[in-house]
DNA sequence: GCTCATTTCAAACGTCCGTTTGAAATAATT
DNA sequence: AATTATTTCAAACGGACGTTTGAAATGAGC
């Protein structure tokens, strides 16, 4: 058993494609196969014998080339969450490069946190749209080993953004700002992952979630409106809890 | 095996209490033990005899009184999430009988979705906050029967909010509407849910994840003022998309 | 062609799973 | 006290799980 832990290349077909009709490498296959089962039914239901079998690999291969089951679903999410958010922060860059000194408006910070996302759910056809839905169900998985890996992942650009937004509104305090983001974080990922909870809210309209535009275009004002919002006074009206 | 389903009388201590450190029946001790568990772990990574040994029952009692595993897990959502939902319900209605013919602020409705959920939190010291962070991470389970129990469990209660924020916002268009309570529901189960979750947006101040009263205070503003967001022209600026 | 590292493979490992069984224990009814 | 219904219990069921193993196959380098 001579298995090191870094990547080594594939046996052949380096250079170009010579049979293009030949499948992809196993680890490949693997991960695309293993993307797919585990957005439809979850880390823990997800056995490693049907990722095998789906991805016509031998059921040693994962252990072989990830290490562990665990591994492997990391690097699923790693391969697109790491650019997908690296292309937020660079696409942020951007937008604060145009403007010069002048502050962002939140529609387009929000705009820097979407438009990598809905990119990425365009791309990739096959994977895109389940990928999100799989990291949405990431963020509520109670798995420690699944929470440590995403909070590493995010926590770079999730401060790049707080410090962002904390230009554009000034004069929301840092703490309910913190607040804000997270409503913020939440309504987006029930969107982006969503589909099934639609069915719970609104009548289902598949010409809408699919059209990126118009999700944007939705979410967007939204959430702009929601991070304005003026603090509420002391006394105003919300000592309703005692009334029940 | 002379199993019925419906429900039998406990079989003794009917009247009053006469042994106060008595412990709890068996299926209200799994139900509790359950509740915990599901919520630590989900699901499918609880086992029958995680349950059971910690409900220090017999393994086979859960089979016994609930059927499966699957019925015993709707059981424990049941149990909370049925008197929510009238709660909310009620609450609703106490506020429009209020009003009289003046239409309730969102501000309002929304106070009437968040209460009862809070209300839940507090009542019951052990496992009210468990049951709703229990209850975020069914949303985003992808297991069928999951599902269809919750889209049952909520259709009546989120069809009777939506006519009454079609009352207080006439001027957004149903579908538009659709699409904000979506991410209404989103933010208030992440908020709710959360804890864990907020650990990558905030700091976390463990005093105001406790106190209900400034959790509305602060997300209530923020989501009506999202609800109120004027709907952008078509030309507003959000042709953004092809710019990355 | 030979050597050596890499990758695949079938088979098995030990463990834990949800559920079932039938008898023993307990409560309720007569 | 005798009978019946309900609840508990230890034990086992068959099956699926993640992982390991050692040999066979396949690649690259000389």
């Amino acid at each position: 058993m001579t298995q090191t832990n870094v990547q080594r290349l594939p046996r052949s077909a380096e250079s170009a494609a010579e049979k293009p009709i030949e499948l992809a490498d196993t680890k490949s296959r693997i991960q695309d196969a293993a993307e797919e089962l585990f957005m439809e039914h979850g880390f823990e239901a997800t056995s490693l014998r049907l990722i095998t079998t789906a991805a016509q690999v031998n059921l040693a291969a994962v252990n072989y080339h990830f290490g562990s089951k665990e591994e492997l679903f990391q690097a699923v999410l790693t391969r697109r969450l790491d650019p997908m958010n690296r292309d937020r922060m660079q696409l942020l860059s951007n937008y604060e490069a145009s403007a010069a000194t002048t502050p962002l408006t939140c529609e387009k910070i929000l705009a820097a946190m979407f438009i990598p996302a809905m990119k990425l759910a365009r791309d990739h056809e096959k994977g895109g749209k389940n990928f999100l839905r799989l990291l949405g169900r990431a963020y509520a998985d109670p798995a420690p080993f699944i929470r440590e890996f995403l909070s590493h992942q995010y926590s770079e650009m999730i401060a790049r953004f707080r410090t962002a937004f904390s230009s554009a509104l000034p004069h929301i305090p840092r703490e309910e700002l913190s607040w804000r983001l997270h409503y913020v974080m939440g309504a987006l990922s029930y969107t982006l992952a969503g589909a099934d909870v639609l069915k719970l809210v609104s009548q289902y309209h598949p010409d809408l979630a699919t059209n990126d535009e118009l999700l944007l275009r939705r979410l967007a004002p939204f959430l702009a409106a929601g991070l304005r919002a003026p603090i509420p006074a002391e006394d105003d009206g919300y000592q309703l809890l005692h009334e029940a």
